[in-house]
DNA sequence: TATTGACCTTCCAGTCGCTGTAACCTTTAG
DNA sequence: CTAAAGGTTACAGCGACTGGAAGGTCAATA
């Protein structure tokens, strides 16, 4: 099939999937005597996993060993386990975050309407 | 002062204030005439303020628009009032995609040290 | 047959907020 | 005199795309 039904069956972008393929996440297909490219049925899994990844936040170049690992039936899923927990761990960390974040941003409140002179939100930035 | 310690006094990199210089979010400071920048007491203020707002994850474009807001003491708060809210806003749209993202990592689970053919959470990952 | 329009190709640039590096100049201390 | 520390510019890279330009290809229609 050409990128653009690979594109509609996995939901991705054809865009991304050339970028993919220029990233060396994915390999590059096999190329029509016109130079399009051309993809196997299989390809739809692979982009379909990776997206799903996508959806989860995990980086490329971790998606990247993922693909790999399961290429080699012989490899242990330990690294699949660290690469998930590492993601569980950082999307963890980023909630921790943006709960201060959230907190900070809410005791500004909001000034409704004064001139910027007396804006209460102004002044807490200045001296917090 | 020099742009060293205007650094030091406003806790931002020399050449983060470089940076902000370029893009137009600090106005160019005069040159003494060897070409280093000269900077006021004043600008040590301007910058501590931008860090605030950064460390509150507010885009550089708006910490713009409340550095402008600031200098025209005729202008009302209301813009400073939205960029707060949405600011609020955004914030709390990440943290409920993260929470999300937190569940749907922990449903994966651990698989702990399988080969990758039974590995749990490739095969949850390819089927969810 | 000519042409339109949809699709494909490559390459380059931009996003955001810095940060690293290189190459060079100036000042200060020993 | 020399070396270190600090200043300057310009350019590249991060991550994961996305947009656009400029051009080749293909199928259908006037």
């Amino acid at each position: 099939m050409k990128i653009s039904e690979l594109a509609t069956k996995s939901q991705i972008n054809a865009k991304t999937i050339r970028y993919y393929e220029q990233v060396g996440l994915l390999s590059a297909p096999q190329r029509a005597s016109n130079g399009y490219r051309h993809y196997q049925p299989g390809d739809v899994d692979t982009l379909i996993f990776i997206r799903r990844c996508r959806e989860l936040n995990i980086p490329l170049d971790d998606i990247k060993r993922l693909v790999e690992v399961q290429a080699d039936p012989n490899a242990s899923c330990a690294v699949v386990d660290k690469i998930i927990a590492e993601q569980l761990a950082q999307v963890q960390r980023a909630q921790r975050e943006l709960a201060l974040l959230e907190q900070s941003l809410q005791t500004l409140a909001s000034c409704s309407g004064e001139q910027v002179d007396q804006c209460t939100i102004l002044h807490k930035l200045k001296a917090p």
